[in-house]
RNA sequence: GCGGCUGUGGCGAAGUGGUUACCGCACCGGAUUGUGGCUCCGGCAUUCGAGGGUUCAAAUCCCUUCAGUCGCCCCA
């Protein structure tokens, strides 16, 4: 049997979970007037080692690279930023008088990893990108924006880790700082960390192996050696936050993976005891110097992503259920002249928006019943030869149980009837149908 | 990349060398010749993740491999 790939799954029982959330995506990005790009899931190699970062672990251990049959070397888009970033570019999308540029997307990401908990190879993003705005109130917007795809979701208990690494001068002179400070503990570190001393410093901070040593502990904060500039913006983004009613939490440990992030960088995190270490559902910042990095011109740009998989997880542990479909008619059938009226009166059923299905499978009258059950249907329409011969059918109201004889012309002027008459007591669908 | 645990029908789960692989749920059929949910009866894996080996005999022992899961690293 061919099995599916490593770390791979299929969405079967849980497309319900899928479906919701992006509901609640398309109606939160709505409000605050974001609008869906989509991009391809693979891009140029070079495109991630310029955006994500030479050294970053996703370039230098998890990408999946591969050649096609022109000689072009194509990477599996481990994140959606570098790709948004491109698209802006090459449409000039920038362009638009319409700014902030405010795009979302959902999609496959893809990182060679050992699978585990809330981690997968092929996984699925929902981010946010806004390019045009250097303003605090613009990181603000966006950390409300992801709080408030949660609270469509009604998830509970998501707190906001928010830090600020500051601008390329603010961000030198922390690092220097640092590795003066980290200097003489180099060899209490972890071998990791000793390269990261080398090529990415900043790093150190956030590695539990090294957490609780002296030399950690006492390193400098980023936000001790932001400029005048740099810390007032980190502080109007408190501001913001508080206006809104958005707690949050400055957490001095947080520096993020990418090597893009300038500024705010943050983090929306459930418990540890759903997710473990990959408690991070959301993950963001701003990202002053990426469009220009990738040769665009100089557009400052905030974002952030959600890792739908471990979005799944914490809405599982809160106990949320997706919207079981409900079916309006099950037809039980019973002969094949009989069959040939049940097609033409679903056919009619759904023609006029009524939701029907069948048999089709000649099974037993008592397997169609329970068939019928387990669609969770809220009428059956029985049709046998008797039937046929009258120009009737039965239709039985499940919930009721009581059957009545309706002339085959009467069908679907009796079920609207039915089924619109105490929509609050009734089926799902007339209710959505009803809020839209 | 490293470590722990696991892999028996659609699902859950017994079985640790001996004959046709317990059982439960689900499913199908019948009792009830056209009315689900309850009850009863019957059916449903030549095969135990895959491949190889040991043995008179393997789901059970050995080797290899694949996959799942949890953790480390890191990240969404």
């Amino acid at each position: 049997m061919i099995q599916k790939m490593k770390g791979t799954y299929d969405i079967t029982r849980d497309i319900g979970f899928y479906l919701e959330i992006e509901k609640a995506i398309r109606k939160v990005s709505r409000l605050y007037n974001v609008e869906e790009i989509r991009t391809p899931h693979f891009e140029s190699r070079e495109l991630f080692h310029r955006s994500v970062g030479e050294n970053s672990d996703i370039v230098t251990k998890e990408t999946y690279d591969f050649e096609d049959r022109g000689g072009r070397v194509n990477t599996l888009r481990p994140e959606g930023t570098a790709g948004i970033v491109r698209a802006l570019i090459e449409n000039k999308l920038y362009a638009d008088p319409r700014t902030p540029i405010k795009r979302y997307y959902v999609g496959s990401m893809f990182r060679y990893e050992r699978p585990q908990k809330g981690r997968f190879r092929e996984f699925r993003q929902f981010g946010a990108e806004s390019f045009g705005s250097k303003h605090p109130s613009q990181d603000a917007e966006m950390i409300d924006y992801a709080m408030n795809i949660l609270r469509a979701l009604k998830l509970k208990n998501v707190r906001v880790h928010i830090n600020s690494l500051g601008g390329e001068a603010s961000k030198k002179t922390y690092k220097e700082a640092l590795k003066a400070h980290l200097e003489p503990h180099l060899d209490t570190l972890c071998q990791e960390c000793q390269t990261r001393y080398e090529t990415n410093p900043l790093r150190i901070l956030d590695c539990k192996k090294d957490k609780d040593k002296e030399a950690i502990k006492t390193a400098p904060r980023t936000l001790d050696y932001l400029t005048k500039e740099d810390a007032a913006h980190f502080e109007a983004l408190k501001s913001y936050l508080e206006a809104m009613k958005v707690d949050y939490k400055v957490d001095h440990s947080l520096v993020r993976g990418l090597d893009y992030y300038t500024h705010t960088v943050f983090e929306l995190q459930v418990s540890e005891d759903l997710l473990g270490q990959q408690n991070a559902i959301c993950g963001g910042g701003r990202y002053d110097t990426l469009v220009e990095d990738l040769d665009g011109p100089p557009t400052p740009a905030v974002g952030f992503a959600f890792g739908l998989e471990r979005l799944i997880v914490a809405l599982k542990e809160n106990g949320f259920e997706p919207l079981s479909p409900s079916l309006h008619t099950y037809f039980i059938i019973m002969g094949d002249t009989a069959r040939v009226k049940a097609m033409s009166l679903m056919h009619r059923l759904r023609t006029g928006g009524i939701t029907c299905d069948a048999d089709f499978t000649e099974r037993s009258m008592k397997a169609q019943f329970k068939q019928s059950a387990h669609q969770n249907a809220r009428f059956v329409v029985i049709i046998g030869e008797d039937e046929v011969a009258n120009g009737t059918v039965n239709l039985k109201d499940q919930r009721e149980g009581i059957e009545t004889s309706v002339p085959m012309n009467a069908l679907y002027g009796t079920l609207m009837e039915r089924l619109t008459r105490n929509t609050n007591a009734g089926c799902k669908d007339c209710k959505e149908k009803g809020e839209s």
